[in-house]
RNA sequence: GGGCGGUUAGCUCAGCGGUAGAGCGUCUCGUUUACACCGAGAGGGUCGGGGGUUCGAUCCCCUCACCGCCCA
């Protein structure tokens, strides 16, 4: 039996293990089922699940379990990526709460044992808690990137694409993150809003040459004052790289300035001379028009020192303090660079060349692991040639092979691609796949799978015969590959790459990739670059983006900012049915989501809903016996609630196909609360309780029949609570073969609808509803049991009103309902369908309150009439608007005529009847 | 500075060239044998401002304002 409450607590942990147990989540053995297959985005072996996983990995469940319902062969790939920095970051913490041992204290391996211990034990806990959520992914498939076939396709694809040219070494400017003392990727740089200043120093012309700079200007903007000045000012926000300066730049079209471009000026503290050069990247009118160019410390100034041929002057060491280096005045050598920064400012002030200090909020690039201010470095890194990738990657968008959608994250797609630089996979990190580079003594450079085969190469490069007994000494490169290498090869290498699996023929390319927008860059442009090089195939055929969860302000969540929202307390308070259904039904395309616990609670109201009315079901025998063909009803309701089911399937269905979960969970909700249980289940009640067996019996079968439905539509949504009512529901009824989660999607049937039926249903609940209506806005008592008369209705409504009197009766409260000649003395009245619906109420309502709705009613009715008379009066509208409108508004109009012609003739009648 | 998106009922949000919708909240009523996490009913919006296109604009175009995000 059904529990008399909805706990969720107590049904949602009882059917993950038997899903899984049951094999449910594997892949359909059947060769003839279509393929279908989801690989996960990776979380972090560090992460937990937070609002946004709650939210991906919902709607990715909602496919998988509608494609699996649907018979396909569905394989959702789990697994986890390593996350190079943050996994390192964590496992460092915790040896510096253990003691001072740092990580270089310890050693290179040593240190990668702790991580891969830390892993064991307390890596990968969001899988618990993706269960929790109902995620039916294929565990027994799970991945790491740092597994040994992952990382064997890793070794395969970095040696391939150096073969190819498409990986080398470089000396570029990189983000540094002075804290891990390694490169990060731009997208790992967040940029933060700081208050900063903004200093003005004065660079003296060399051997004191002065020139007329202008201070004062006429309404014509031509200057009209001059002073004689022997400097160029300049202002900076990071005064401590004015130390690597190595020209200043001024736009050539800056008249100011004309006159000593070419010309030196002395770099104080530094002791050195550096040019005035022209470049279009100063602003002229920004500050003084003039900038510093210190081409090793600022991607802009890089540019411009690559342009004009200027030194680099690296300033600082990978903790970011300042060199001991010869071009670094002595005294601040070895000083942290902030230090250095109030150290320069002092001595700048001094010499007498501080103009001025400006406060000035500046945005700051900040580590978003680390929190610490990164600094552009000139380092030697690796890099793949992403511009090149990056072609087809393109094209395949352009030609359709991968469709997003919404479709316009295309254009940034493209806006992305299109402008791409090389792509630094080197970091100087332990934790993570080592680059299988190696050097000899002479600085050559072996790139090969193996240290074998890296010493068979230098071997022959050395010129080493077979039986040579000496080996060439090699030495590895220490860095690690960023974590979206082995990301980006995701697709493939889960599903067995670089072997020929039989997984990786069947499932590749995948059906579709689901994701935030924020990822668009991160991940699903290398794959994309990575799945055409490798498998000369897009890797997912559609992409769909999903918003972002935010919290009240619009602001993203994030635990530094604390306005998070954890999912685990969500599901311990509403349950993962509530949950889920809440994030499918917000997550209408292009638009992110602003979560609020009462939708959720709405939601949870919902899934009560639903199982009372399967209580109902059960406690009234609604049980389905033997195969039942929704065909076969003959009782008017129950053909028109199995045309509903068949309407609500179609919409459900068509909205899923199209990624619309926002559309597909409202048609649910409408179709669950407000047809079936709102309605359908009050229609029944006389049947139920009544004596025509025959009848009692169809009923029992169509409710039951349509609750299955609503199952098997409702539980991608909330697979708990329906594979929960399936198994109870099973228990009187005919016993069910298998669980919900592995049963058969309802088939398209539109010859299930039957309009004749819908029509009179409908003409019902609408006598019902406005006989409701009207009884309560005139006060009368709900137990108070009064008769309605239906008057110069035409034969066939009549003859409805007869064939639901019952049901009329019962659900409006009457006494008793009946056709009649005229409407009696005092009655209250209102319009249905041409038809005058009169309430014999003389003597019980309020008199004034009775006058005073028809005019409302009249009133209302005659502005709308107006409305669509004025329209229809329109030449215009009706030679050019389409024909069906215009009749459409022409019935419209007559309709509202009759009614209030009829309203009026009911106002005149009370008032006689006064 | 460039790009993208938003502005619709008190709140959170759908919708979209042809009669303005939902959930929550509000108000009134209700112990009708599934459900008060419920039922019945009601109130509430010149769809951000201004132009334009159109027979017709909340919807398309332009513009302004404000908000958010991304990239410089």
């Amino acid at each position: 039996m059904i529990d008399p409450t909805y706990d969720p607590k107590t049904i949602e942990p009882r059917w993950s293990e038997a899903w899984e147990r049951s094999g449910a989540f594997k892949p359909r053995p059947d060769p003839g089922a279509e393929p279908y297959c989801i690989v996960i985005p990776p979380p972090n072996v560090t992460g937990s699940l937070h609002i946004g996983h709650a939210l991906n990995n919902t709607l990715q469940d909602i496919l998988v379990r509608f494609e699996r319902l649907r018979g396909k062969s569905v394989l959702w790939q789990p697994g986890l990526d390593h996350a190079g920095i943050a996994t390192q970051m964590v496992v460092e913490r915790q040896l510096a709460s253990e003691g001072n041992m740092d990580r270089r204290t310890l050693g290179r391996e040593a240190f990668i044992e702790r991580v891969w211990k830390w892993k064991g034990e307390s890596g990968g806990q969001i899988w618990n808690q993706l269960r929790r959520l109902g995620a039916s992914c294929d565990w027994s498939r799970e991945r790491f990137t740092l597994d040994e076939g992952l990382s064997a396709a890793v070794r395969k694809v970095f040696v391939q694409l150096h073969r190819e040219g498409l990986i080398y070494k470089d000396k570029r400017l990189v983000n540094w993150d002075p804290h891990f003392e390694t490169a990060i990727s731009d997208l790992e740089v967040v940029s933060q809003e700081v208050n900063g200043h903004f200093w003005h120093f004065k660079y003296p012309l060399e051997n004191g040459e002065t020139y007329r700079f202008p201070i004062a200007f006429g309404e014509d903007g031509q200057p009209t004052e001059w002073e004689e000045r022997n400097y160029i000012a300049i202002a900076t926000t990071r005064p401590e790289t004015m130390l690597g300066d190595g020209a200043v730049a001024v736009h050539p079209s800056d008249a100011r300035y004309a006159g000593i471009v070419g010309k030196r000026v002395l770099l104080p503290l530094a002791d050195r001379y550096i040019p005035i050069i022209a470049d279009d990247y100063p602003d002229p009118d920004f500050g003084s028009g003039a900038v510093k160019i210190t081409g090793a410390h600022d991607f802009n100034d890089y540019q411009v020192a690559r342009r004009h041929d200027i030194p680099l002057f690296v300033l600082m060491d990978g903790k970011g303090r300042m060199l001991d280096a010869p071009h670094v005045p002595a005294k601040y050598r070895k000083l942290d660079r902030f230090v250095a920064r109030e150290r320069i400012v002092a001595d700048i002030d001094a010499l007498g060349l501080l103009e001025r200090v400006e406060n000035k909020t500046i945005m700051q690039p900040i580590g978003d692991r680390s929190n610490v201010v990164i600094e552009p470095m000139l380092t030697d890194q690796w890099y793949v040639d992403a511009p090149t990738l990056a072609k087809r990657a393109i094209a395949a968008v352009e030609q359709g092979g991968t469709t997003f959608h919404p479709k316009n994250w295309e254009k940034t797609y493209f806006e992305w691609m299109r402008n791409i630089e090389p792509w630094c996979v080197s970091r100087q990190l332990w934790w993570g796949h080592r680059i299988p580079a190696w050097y000899d003594a002479d600085g050559n450079i072996y790139v090969e799978e193996t240290e074998a085969e890296a010493r068979a190469a230098a071997r022959k490069k050395h010129g080493l015969k077979p039986k040579d007994k000496t080996e060439v000494a090699l030495r590895q490169d220490e860095d690690v590959l960023d974590t979206w290498f082995s990301s980006g090869l995701w697709p493939f290498s889960t599903l067995g790459w670089p072997e020929t699996t039989p997984e990786l023929k069947r499932f590749y390319p995948t059906s579709v990739l689901v994701t935030a927008h924020d990822i668009i860059f991160f991940w699903v442009a290398r794959m994309m670059m990575m799945g055409l090089h490798f498998m000369h195939e897009v890797p997912f055929r559609d992409v769909y983006i999903h918003a972002l969860v935010r919290d009240e302000k619009g602001a993203k969540m994030s635990k530094s900012k604390g306005n998070v929202m954890d999912p685990l307390e969500l599901i311990d308070a509403f349950g993962a049915d509530a949950l889920r259904f809440t994030l499918a039904a917000m997550a209408a395309q292009g638009r992110d989501i602003k979560l609020s616990e009462n939708r959720i609670q709405g939601y949870r109201n919902f899934a009560t809903k639903l199982w009372n009315a399967a209580r109902f079901a059960q406690m009234n025998e609604c049980a389905v016996w033997d195969e039942f063909d929704p065909a076969s009803p003959k009782q008017t309701v129950n053909r028109w609630i199995v045309g509903e089911v068949a309407k609500a399937a179609a919409d459900v269905t068509r909205e899923l196909e199209a990624y619309r979960f926002n559309e597909a969970a409202g048609a649910l909700y409408r179709f669950v609360w407000n047809v079936y249980c709102d309605w359908y289940l009050e229609l029944i009640k006389p049947l139920l309780s009544g004596d025509d067996e025959a009848a009692k019996a169809e009923t029992r079968r169509t409710a039951a029949w349509a609750l299955d439905q609503i199952l098997l539509l409702l539980h991608p949504f909330m697979p708990f609570i329906t594979e929960e009512l399936w198994a109870r529901l099973g228990e009187f009824g005919a016993k069910r073969e298998r669980m919900l989660i592995e049963s058969a999607w309802p088939a398209d049937r539109q010859s299930l609808i039957d309009d004749a039926a819908a029509e009179e249903i409908d003409w019902m609940v609408r006598l019902i509803t406005e006989t409701r209506a009207t009884r309560a806005e005139l006060n009368v008592p709900p137990g108070a049991r009064i008769p309605l008369l239906l008057i110069g209705a035409a034969p066939e409504t009549n003859a409805r009103l007869e064939r639901y009197q019952d049901l009329i009766d019962r659900l409006a409260r009457l006494d008793y309902s009946t056709s009649a000649d005229a409407a009696p003395k005092g009655s209250v009245t209102f319009v249905l369908d041409g038809a005058v619906v009169a309430l014999p109420l003389d003597g019980v309502v309020d008199f004034a309150a009775e006058v005073a709705r028809l005019e409302k009613d009249i009133a209302k009715d005659e502005a709308d009439a107006a409305k669509l008379d004025k329209k229809l009066s329109n030449a215009d509208f009706v030679a050019k608007a389409p024909e069906e409108v215009v009749e459409e508004n022409r019935e419209r109009l007559a309709e509202l005529r009759a009614r209030v012609e009829k309203l009026n003739a009911a106002l005149a009648r009370l008032r006689e009847a006064r």
